[in-house]
RNA sequence: GCGCCUGUAGCUCAGCUGGAUAGAGCAACUGCCUUCUAAGCAGUGGGUCGGGAGUUCGAAUCUUCCCAGGCGCGCCA
């Protein structure tokens, strides 16, 4: 209807005040006096052509009043359009949800290919609350484009190519010697996990000379100081000691990872399409140069240059960048930043129009130097969008937990999803913008009190369902709706219920889920005002229909939305 | 120092492509369970929208300057 209405005052606009085409909009209004739908049109074409915002509007109703939709239109406020609906239209809106929400819901006009790149953290370590986050996050808006009718691709890229693999695969190493936490490197993975590889990985093989060198190794006295350059020289005297078994080790190590990284997702509900390796872009084949190679003969050539001691530069300030950026060290292995544009030409060369990456917001220096080497390639940057995700605080027992990965020292995302379940948890991701800092707190999470609003919502859900089954009507034909029978205070949900394409819409093109989850709840708070007022199995049979129909609309839009949101609404409580 | 994000009720946050009296939940206080699930409902109190200036018919929303916090500014990933 919101769409509709916009559509008569777009076309009336330019048929009567050409040359000035204006953004305008169509809301609901929270005031009901104020009408069902509102409109602000009159206010800013007014502005530009210099007359009276109620002149304006006088005539911007005109067209309006002819609708069959709408029943009444008045001038209000300062030059507001006030507009009043039909009671068809509304009854239209219960029908179509109870028939299938899915209809509400716009269809792009132009679907795009569009990838999304989520999660993607460093196989280094088991997924803590901070990855979950973005992999809901990322997981919901691949689930909201779809239903847009977009076609959506979903990938995690694995960093399995740099120094970060060598420093893994040393740790696991460490352990299968038997190096203890005081021993222990400090720039090396501690964690638990780490001991279980090396359990894995000593169950077959054990050779006992290598675990006497490794022993050496570690005593030897004259190790470098700095913690990063002696990680880095043990890594070089591990590589010489274990031979052929540092690439066993090293592939056992990333398998388990992606295993556990995998495992802690799709708990979550998480699927990828695509994991995405790195190390694939360095490789070539047969007939071809590596992915890396053919990137780099794509950069224009203007931009990049190779300083005196051999680093190659992608001249990333051309396009606005603050500083230019090293693409191949001086002993020819690529950079993170060097790869990573490969990995974009290679996603842009898949045919993708538009790539959304979803990055923590630490990384968010990081956009500028992508989207120049998108344009050095030949693309258009606004292809390129990134959603930052901001960190996520745990806070357990009123007070702030801290995560690092290295110290093996962190809250878990498999922990999470054990304490708070996956549903539970997607709903506090999700209660707050992605953009902003938030505190997830686990307590509140987890507890069964009223403080908890997820039970909220499901509550809700729980009690239409179970009139549902003592009525014996969960059935209803869909159609034979009467507003006639329908008590005014039930009207009210009606009315919100016919707000949600105008919500979906917004969550999706916002990429805002949160709005979702916020709508449900005052959706919900409607319906248990309502359930506390009447007894609605006592009305009289004609009236009881007509609600539990409008109740079946209101538990099929929570159950839908949920289960966009990845959340399963429950039945019962 | 530069860049990004943030500052709205005691707490956690909506609202931010400017719009009609600034919202919700929790907490506090007062009521409502012999009646469809009280994980619920009704009501009360609580605000210089961090501060100043500007833009205009109109600013929590836009601009600018301050103040406070988070993050980033690697040939790490």
């Amino acid at each position: 209807m919101i769409i509709e209405t916009k559509k008569v005052v777009k076309s009336f606009i330019d048929e009567n005040f050409k040359d000035h085409s204006i953004e305008f909009e169509v809301t609901i209004p929270e005031d009901i006096s104020k009408g069902n739908l509102t409109c602000n049109a009159a206010l800013i074409l007014a502005n530009r052509v210099k007359l009276q915002p109620h002149e304006v509007a006088e005539q911007l109703v005109k067209p309006l009043e002819k609708q069959d939709f709408i029943n009444k239109v008045e001038v209000a406020g300062p030059g507001f359009i006030n507009i009043f609906l039909t009671d068809d239209a509304f009854l239209n809106v219960v029908k179509e949800i109870r028939e299938d929400i899915t209809q509400l819901i716009t269809q792009v006009e132009k679907p795009e290919k569009i990838l999304i790149e989520f999660v993607s953290s460093n196989p280094t370590g088991p997924l803590h609350v901070g990855h979950g986050r973005g992999g809901v996050y990322g997981d919901t808006i691949a689930r909201l484009l779809r239903l847009k009718g977009h076609k959506i691709h979903t990938e995690y890229y694995v960093n399995d190519a740099g120094r970060q693999m060598d420093i893994l695969t040393a740790s696991v190493w460490f352990r299968i010697a038997g190096i203890d936490d005081n021993e222990f490197p400090a720039s090396g993975y501690k964690g638990t996990y780490i001991k279980n590889i090396a359990t894995r990985w000593g169950d077959n093989n054990v050779d006992s000379s290598i675990v006497d060198e490794i022993q050496k190794l570690i005593s030897f006295k004259d190790l470098p100081e700095d913690d990063e350059e002696r990680i880095d020289f043990l890594i070089e005297q591990l590589k010489l000691i274990t031979e052929s078994s540092w690439g066993a080790v090293k592939n056992l190590a990333l398998e388990s990872m992606l295993d556990s990284i995998q495992d802690d997702l799709s708990s979550f509900g998480i699927n990828f399409d695509l994991w995405f390796s790195e190390s694939t872009l360095l490789e070539p084949s047969l007939t071809t140069k590596s992915k890396f190679q053919l990137m780099k003969d794509s950069l224009k050539e203007d931009d990049f240059e190779i300083d005196a001691s051999g680093n190659v530069w992608f001249l990333s300030t051309n396009y606005g960048d603050d500083k230019d950026r090293v693409l191949i060290r001086d002993d020819g292995r690529p950079t993170y930043f060097g790869t990573d544009v490969a990995y974009h030409l290679d996603k842009l060369q898949r045919g993708f129009d538009t790539l959304i990456n979803i990055w923590g917001s630490d990384h968010h220096g990081y956009i500028k130097r992508i989207a120049a080497s998108i344009q050095s390639l030949g693309y258009d940057s606004s292809q390129f969008k990134v959603q930052l995700v901001q960190f996520a605080n745990l806070i357990k027992d009123g007070s702030k937990i801290k995560m690092s990965t290295r110290s093996g020292n962190f809250y878990s995302l498999s922990k999470l999803i054990d304490e708070v379940g996956k549903d539970a948890a997607r709903f506090f991701y999700l209660f707050k913008q992605a953009d902003q800092h938030m505190d997830f707190d686990v307590d509140m999470a987890v507890s069964n009190s009223k403080e908890n609003p997820f039970y909220y919502i499901q509550y809700g859900h729980a009690r239409i369902c179970s009139l549902q089954a003592k009525a014996n009507l969960a059935n209803t034909e869909v159609g034979s709706l009467n507003l006639e029978h329908l008590p005014n205070s039930c009207l009210s949900i009606v009315h919100e219920l016919s707000k949600f394409p105008m919500i979906f819409d917004q969550a999706c093109h916002k990429l805002t889920p949160h709005l979702l989850i916020f709508y449900l709840r005052d959706l919900t708070a409607l319906f248990h005002r309502f359930y506390n007022e009447h007894n609605i199995l006592d009305a009289p049979n004609e009236e009881k229909i007509a609600i539990l129909q409008v109740l079946d609309a209101v538990k099929k839009t929570i159950s839908f939305t949920f289960s966009t949101l990845g959340i399963k609404a429950l039945e019962s409580m």
